[in-house]
DNA sequence: TTAAATCATACTAAATTAGTAGGAATTAAA
DNA sequence: TTTAATTCCTACTAATTTAGTATGATTTAA
């Protein structure tokens, strides 16, 4: 799980598209300039969110892009996922084969990271989409 | 809070000051030794924790560093924070004043993004250095 | 006096992130 | 049938951040 400006991008996208979701195709034009995004940058996101299915395009004049699944069952780690490869932050774990093995003083702060890690995911795990429709409300609990 | 080596790093250096807390000043090159990390980046995370008052340092011959509190009492939170300049990971709070405030569509995550925020702090701030001696064993909950 | 250590500051290299640029393909509507 | 609006595709680049080096001064135990 890796947090970027490109995850956030694609999330606050999603959520626009959620809440225009009965508009027919929203272009990413209209996203570029609602949320202020760049409209080059937008595209490249989107066909990463296309390739995972979260939405599906239409070409064309008057095309744009819906979504391809309810936003209550889209969760913020599919998006996230979707757009900033996965890489682990965990940097101990890719050296080792020998060393980080968990007994080691080297790397006693394994445990840690790996807790983090799956911490952050099952906060976006259980965060859907549609909760962030829903706002000044706690997201979360 | 932001995470990157250099805050784990820390962790790891505190962690490794804790297991030898009873060995006397304890100096960067067996630290570095032992981590695997570079004496001089070391030096330039240890100026960071002392500033803090989470080390102490005795310099010249046979110095070194040691904790100046209890490692049951220092949080993962605070050595993160020590080293890793609190850059808050919302950059939408950073523009606004105007703009983004919760209820236009822009920042519609922006909740998102905080309460995140408080979730890994919070992770953080429950788990104490003690702890990760204390191996294999679940840090959190 | 020497060697081991911290302290201080400046520089640099590598990687990542965030975007730009330029055009090709598709399609609705005039 | 032409035009304009759109997605699609790929390569490049600029900016930022991170990670680490380099250099030397200062302190102190032996």
């Amino acid at each position: 799980m890796k947090l970027t400006s490109k995850g956030r991008y694609a999330v606050m996208a999603m959520a626009d598209l959620a809440m225009f979701k009965d508009a027919g195709p929203i272009s990413l034009t209209d996203i570029s300039l609602r949320q202020n995004i760049s409209l080059a940058y937008l595209e490249q996101i989107f066909i990463k969110l296309k390739n995972k299915n979260l939405v599906k395009s239409i070409r064309g004049a008057k095309g744009g892009y819906i979504l391809d699944i309810p936003p209550e069952n889209i969760k913020i780690s599919n998006i996230i996922d979707a757009v900033d490869e996965e890489v682990k932050m965990l940097n101990c774990k890719k050296e080792s084969k020998r060393g980080c093995n968990n007994k080691s003083t080297k790397c006693i702060t394994h445990n840690l990271w790996d807790e983090l890690d799956q911490h952050i995911n099952n906060f976006f795990e259980k965060v859907k989409l549609q909760d962030l429709l829903k706002k000044n409300q706690t997201l979360n609990k």
